[in-house]
DNA sequence: ATCATTGCAAACACTTTGCATACGC
DNA sequence: GCGTATGCAAAGTGTTTGCAATGAT
């Protein structure tokens, strides 16, 4: 099975009606596991989709966020990035480059008792920092 | 010495001019410790002030995180969150009522070696899920 | 007098909305 | 054919910018 039969596959499977725009826009998510925003993702189909629209990524993303598919990320100040959902990991930004790593990340629940109750349906991370190429090229 | 004359220390202390917008802005911070917008700060103080523009609010929220003493959120998908700076503590969004909650965290650095290197400058943990008082109401 | 701060309005950038067209079953 | 998806343009919203007026030392 080829990579974009499988993707229609995961879009079916899921109740999405794998339209061309929703297969290239995943197709994207999994090539690129770099945070893009829906502008980059924008750019980067607009050139084999000649007339893609911006609403199409941002209603395509907000689907995939409602079927779990994929997760927004507030590290900008100022753009959603989308991060297409694996296992749990947190993010490091580097402030110097720009680059955001992804990391394993443990997390020992609050020593106080604040969430004692609390139902507990996602946990973001968020490092930022320096990254050790920047810091050596100081 | 009366809060407002311990405010104006603060800011000549950390190399601030304290205007009266600026007291007025850091007190707001001081006496509301629930993560405010800009826009929540300017309602608030636009009537104790009546000339003030956003734009003293932006400048000032954006000095004050320069100097260190207010760090801004990105919690919320569409506007930045203001908490002025205690300790390090993560904050947990109700997604049914919107509430955030401070909590202690204790991280335990990355399992694997990702950020070996790295200079971690912040860290920022955001939970989300249904707070005690939600999950009861159900 | 000089320099920093303020405030208004306009500009910006990302995102959302309304609606007509086109597509797929 | 009918309901959904798409795409364009316009509107919306939080934030930033330019610049003149004001304020402080």
């Amino acid at each position: 099975m080829n990579p974009i039969k499988q993707i229609t596959q995961q879009l079916i499977s899921l109740n999405i009606r794998p339209s061309f725009q929703r297969i290239k826009v995943l197709e994207y998510l999994i090539d690129h596991q770099t945070h893009p925003s829906a502008d980059d993702i924008y750019k980067a189909l607009v050139s084999t989709i000649p007339t893609l629209s911006k609403s199409t990524v941002y209603n395509t993303l907000e689907l995939f966020i409602e079927k779990g598919l994929v997760k927004p990320l507030m590290i900008e100040e100022n753009e959603a990035l989308y991060d297409i959902i694996l296992e749990q990991h947190g993010h490091f930004k580097c402030t110097s480059c720009g680059s955001i790593f992804n990391f394993d990340v443990s997390l020992t629940l609050p020593s106080d008792d604040t969430l004692l109750g609390f139902k507990i349906v996602d946990q973001n991370v968020c490092f930022k920092g320096i990254c050790n190429k920047c810091l050596m090229n100081t």
